[in-house]
DNA sequence: TCACAATAAGTGACTAAATCACTTATTGAC
DNA sequence: GTCAATAAGTGATTTAGTCACTTATTGTGA
């Protein structure tokens, strides 16, 4: 019913009772599908006034949010797999951005240095811009799952132990990468950036993680 | 409460019944909080039988089941994605495999020519074993949401266009570029390996796609 | 002794009609 | 014009019960 309307996030659903009626079903039937939907973050409820779209009727990757973080190596698995992953995505981006990826890029490297939005704004976080600069939605998605993983820990990260201006630094150096449409330069030096942030890490928790 | 008690899956759950008297709520509450499980797949429901704990426990990547499979063009879309990121997968799989994660990969790679179980047992799959192999269990969780993107498609595509004894060949060569502890070969092969399956499916679709 | 249909208990699926909790726009007094 | 009271609309939950399905048990007949 959302696709045929063409909702998009932040459209309201029409109420529980009101879907009730119109599938002929009872509230509580209706409520089992909507949790459902909440799970995925297609749907959100707002006590008192109503059931709205969310942003994950676009997303095909999500996290998993009924799975704990409680392993705390995992941190270190986390940026582990990022390395692998995401040079090659900045390599992707800078063969194939267009001037508009560029722009946003620019601006999302900006807003580096404020990250509180990043929580909010997903678009507007640098890693995330980079994947898009792609031009392939799914790589963006893949960026944006991986760093809702153990978003927790990443927050804190960001805020306790990276080197704001290294970072916007780094950033600004991978634009210029992607800028200059040079792929190679690209991937290390994204590769490069995370390794840092990587052994920051690393020494905070005392610990070396060989594999 | 799963977590507490340590079931994995397969295990049964108590009865909703029993459920919400533990909870002290009443059982259509206790089915909202399931049906948010189910729909991660953390649970399963089975009519009459029971609820048992699914796959979903310990997966923290998932791909959204909400979200129709409308596009025809995101078929290739997914293909340019994973010639992306699984040549450096691959990569990390030469660098860092156990001898267990050889053999695993050695299996899989038999078990491709009879593709009807890589479905239901996602370890089984050539592409999930190699990424396991890397040791980083969330690079093998990304490939394994990323071949449940589109799932319908891509079972059609292995069993339609896919030159089954080439794709056997292919995956062998990656198997010893792995054994070998070459990173440099393993990429190289992956990344041919997926172009040519790319290549192929394009050519069935009529049109190149660019970007 | 064995095969197999009937049975009964346990389970999820769903209904019905309410009530409570919260939000929001409207209203009306100051 | 401000702001508190109000009322309507919404989600959240309860209560008590019925229906549908599965599964192990039981008892019958061959």
């Amino acid at each position: 019913m959302i696709e045929a309307a063409g909702l998009e996030p932040g459209d309201a659903l029409a109420s529980s009772r009101e879907l009730a009626k119109r599938f002929e079903v009872t509230t509580p039937t209706i409520r089992e599908a909507l949790r459902r939907l909440e799970a995925t973050d297609v749907i959100r409820f707002r006590h008192g006034s109503g059931t709205y779209v969310s942003g994950g009727v676009n997303r095909r990757l999500l996290v998993n949010p009924h799975v704990s973080e409680s392993r705390s190596e995992s941190v270190l698995e986390l940026l582990d797999a990022r390395i692998v992953l995401e040079p090659p995505v900045a390599a992707a981006a800078a063969a194939q951005r267009t001037d508009d990826d560029l722009a946003a890029l620019t601006m999302s490297a900006d807003n580096a240095l404020k990250p509180q939005y990043a929580d909010e704004r997903p678009e507007l976080h640098f890693h995330v811009a980079l994947a898009g600069a792609s031009g392939n939605l799914l790589l963006r998605e893949t960026v944006e799952a991986l760093l809702q993983v153990r978003a927790r820990d990443q927050i804190e990260i960001r805020h306790r132990y990276t080197d704001r201006d290294r970072d916007h630094a780094d950033h600004l150096r991978i634009v210029e990468a992607v800028r200059d449409g040079d792929p190679d330069a690209a991937a290390a030096l994204t590769r490069e950036h995370l390794l840092a942030i990587r052994e920051a890490l690393a020494a905070t928790l005392g610990t070396e993680q060989p594999r």
